[in-house]
DNA sequence: CCGCTTCAGTGATACGGTTCAGTGAACCGC
DNA sequence: GCGGTTCACTGAACCGTATCACTGAAGCGG
């Protein structure tokens, strides 16, 4: 029953012009201002509207851009998801989001999924950026890549980790902690990710006593992970790779009813919205989230519309010093 | 330079066969064991994958489902979106989700929007439940409202708000608390909104002196409504319709130095998993968001498969009781 | 051995646009 | 007045699949 749509032949046939002229017009190319014109109104009276599919596989561009996530269960991501496509819409494209819940594995299906797709662009927050086929499928679409960098094959807004880590881990050692726990999102098998790699350099350089804990994003899971790094005679902070984990280390804490920053200093990395509102607010990095989200939206629509595909914007991080660490010294 | 893809034809060829043919065997159709035998194998040696642009122009069918949020704004919706997603990958279907950023004309920009990308089926949080273009917009996509009623137009998932309600507001009562504020999301100027007819005939019954505000879902924004519920000699409680607009509630608190629950009580309406986590936790109405996500799933398909388009699953919401409601008495 | 159904597969067309090469007319300068 | 452009538009092919109407052969009961 839905009533059939009219066709461009039949916007061709009202104004007595060929199909083509009607293509023409509606895009505003080749044509006079008056047909132009004259198109347009038939086209309202028919009430058509071009169909998305047809023009897609005519031209070959779909005006979808893919958003491949690495976990959505982290909220900072849900954020980033919910402004990229609400940036993308602006620009009268569409998000196709994904998940790929921290698996390398399903990473790459959900890659491939998304080119076949033909999206005209693709996002991705890489869960395995050392996974070989990135290059080629940098190759064959527009990615831009957030956070870590993908061997220079794509656009990339890269978070300065190597800042981040710094600043981080200074600011626990001017506070007087040198044993620290550090609760990182669960990886691909590959332990020599950059921001685990900065971690290492970091607490060597600082001379710092450092244990590193795999957890994955969901609340349950950080906050398992994080009873493992609250054992007894244990680390006198935890820095968590991701706010969503520290959210974790709070809940674990309540449960075994240690006080934060009392018993232990928490630190987390994203300055999602939430951590403000905790008690004791959460001390965290912030990654300027409106400022990657605007900066992942231009690179993308600009190597879609066949601009440069490998340009680079550094993210700087800042320091949101709240009260979740405590003062040792 | 994406190395052009195998065709239907090409396989056809290396078969021996007829594009029709082909086009069977890869969906298991019409003909004979052996000969879908030979077809897979040679699609496979061609890397062969069927183009789904193609697919959905001939077919009618996008095996997409548009998702229109009411405000993606409302972490609990985030929640619900990315559970959404993820079922639907689960089928095989991807979720376009679109955010109408609480703006019944966006809403119906985007509904219309989403038609014209020819999804297989919408799942929709309506703003404006009363909105004249649903029903005719039912009548050519398949529609799964969840929480408010499309006039029975829809397949839906319906909350029972007068349960919910009912909930909040007798906990309130039971506690002690007469003078209660309600902050509800910004809305259409409908006023008789379901949800906003029970709370006025909930409190008529209980003898409750309500006020009612709106607030849209953003923090921020929420944070500012509150501080206008929260006045000197305003009400002992606020009741507000998402969690996400309590989260305000609390930053308002915070900035206003006012205590939770001793100055001012605090009741949600969702259960979003951070709502455990702040001090004190929020007592709210818990609405089973995997169940919503699970029915919404299963319903979406099913119209989109052809099946019914008028089930109707009916959500009960139970009361979360935390520490930010005072008892009175 | 005949007529009827079933099965496996074919050819053609549809889906609704885009795009390329080409065409006639108008316009230009010389 | 003529060759060369530019302009506005046309016709036809094309994108890659699905599907409808058929066909020849095989299988069947009587």
């Amino acid at each position: 029953m839905p009533r059939k749509r009219a066709t461009i032949r039949e916007v061709a046939k009202a104004t007595g012009l060929s199909p083509a002229a009607v293509s023409y017009a509606l895009r505003g190319l080749q044509v006079s201002e008056e047909t132009m014109e004259r198109v347009r109104a038939a086209a309202t009276e028919l009430g058509y509207e071009a169909d998305p599919i047809a023009r897609a596989l005519a031209s070959g561009r779909t005006g979808m851009i893919g958003l491949l996530c690495g976990s959505l269960e982290d909220l900072w991501q849900q954020s980033l998801a919910v402004g990229i496509s609400r940036g993308l819409r602006e620009k009268d494209r569409y998000a196709l989001i994904l998940d790929a819940v921290g698996d390398p594995a399903r990473e790459r299906a959900l890659a491939q999924q998304l080119r076949d797709q033909r999206v005209d662009g693709m996002i991705v927050q890489p869960v395995d950026p050392a996974a070989p086929f990135w290059p080629e499928l940098c190759e064959s679409v527009p990615v831009v890549a957030i956070g870590d960098s993908l061997a220079g094959t794509a656009a990339e807004v890269v978070f300065d980790n190597r800042d981040g880590v710094t600043l981080a881990l200074e600011h626990l050692r001017a506070l007087g902690h040198h044993r620290i726990a550090v609760l990182t999102p669960t990886r691909a098998s590959t332990p020599d990710r950059p921001a685990d790699v900065h971690v290492t350099a970091e607490a060597e350089r600082l001379g710092l006593d450092m244990e590193v804990l795999t957890a994955s994003h969901g609340l349950a899971a950080a906050t398992e992970a994080a009873h493992r790094a609250l054992r007894p005679g244990g680390p006198t902070a935890v820095f968590c790779f991701a706010d969503s984990i520290a959210y974790g280390v709070y809940a674990a804490a309540q449960e075994l009813g240690l006080s934060i920053p009392g018993d232990v200093s928490v630190m987390g990395y994203d300055d999602h919205p939430m951590s403000g509102l905790l008690t004791p607010g959460l001390t965290t990095v912030d990654w300027n989230i409106d400022g990657i989200v605007k900066a992942a939206v231009r690179l993308v629509s600009a190597a879609a519309d066949g601009g440069a595909r490998r340009r680079r914007v550094v993210q700087r991080p800042t320091l949101k010093a709240r009260g979740s660490v405590r003062d040792l010294t």
